[in-house]
DNA sequence: CAGTGGATGCTCT
DNA sequence: GAGCATCCACTGT
């Protein structure tokens, strides 16, 4: 029984219609991952979007094809994974906030210090150490090792809200879940 | 529970 | 030199 893989051009649409589509996608990098629970869409109008202000050393893959990773440092202490969308230089990604402790569950808890399975990727900056994201995985394929995308077999129920820790564009309702998920970084 | 503040490093002005 | 797409520990109900 072969496993359906996202395919590249999954990510080659608007970042808004890729994010709610993420939802339930397993994510998994060197075989440690989940069901994604939690996503926020970024563009290139979005005055909280790294794109915004044009391309740099940092942001360069995000203006890259869709596809690939792009990972940033947070508050200079986390990691954070978005995947890239739409044509090159439409600068799109979702940002990739939570997801369901699913497979290797000890080697994630082992990664984060903590036990409970719901502390361990409730958040960006925890799913990376979780998942050992870090600025190593930026601009890698996520078609390829040590990613894996596994669609998802059921249309899962969507959660939307605002977008969570931006002093800019806060109010756009571009955040989607899983609804009723004990899994995410907050509830909607 | 809710709210506050510190850690910490890199990017951009 | 300011400002973060965060997390955790700590305070006070």
């Amino acid at each position: 029984m072969p496993v359906n893989r996202l395919q590249r051009d999954f990510f080659a649409r608007s970042s808004h219609e890729v994010a709610p589509d993420l939802i339930g996608v397993t994510l998994l990098v060197d075989g440690v991952g989940g069901p994604i629970v939690e996503v926020e869409a970024y563009d290139q109008d979005d005055p909280a979007s790294h794109s915004f202000n044009g391309r740099t050393s940092r942001n360069a893959v995000m203006f890259g094809p869709a596809g690939y990773a792009y990972v940033y440092r947070s508050y200079g202490i986390h990691w954070c994974l978005n995947f890239v969308c739409a044509e090159p230089g439409r600068a799109e990604a979702v940002l990739i906030r939570a997801l369901q402790p699913a497979n290797g569950l000890d080697t994630m808890r082992q990664r984060r210090g903590v036990d409970a399975e719901r502390a361990l990727c409730s958040g960006p900056g925890k799913l990376c150490q979780a998942l050992a994201v870090t600025g190593a995985h930026d601009g890698l394929p996520l078609d390829e090792p040590p990613f894996e995308l596994l669609a998802r077999t059921q249309t899962p129920a969507i959660a939307t809200g605002t977008r969570i820790g931006l002093t800019k564009a806060a109010e756009r309702p571009w955040r989607y879940g899983l609804a009723g998920s004990p899994y995410l970084s907050r509830r909607f």
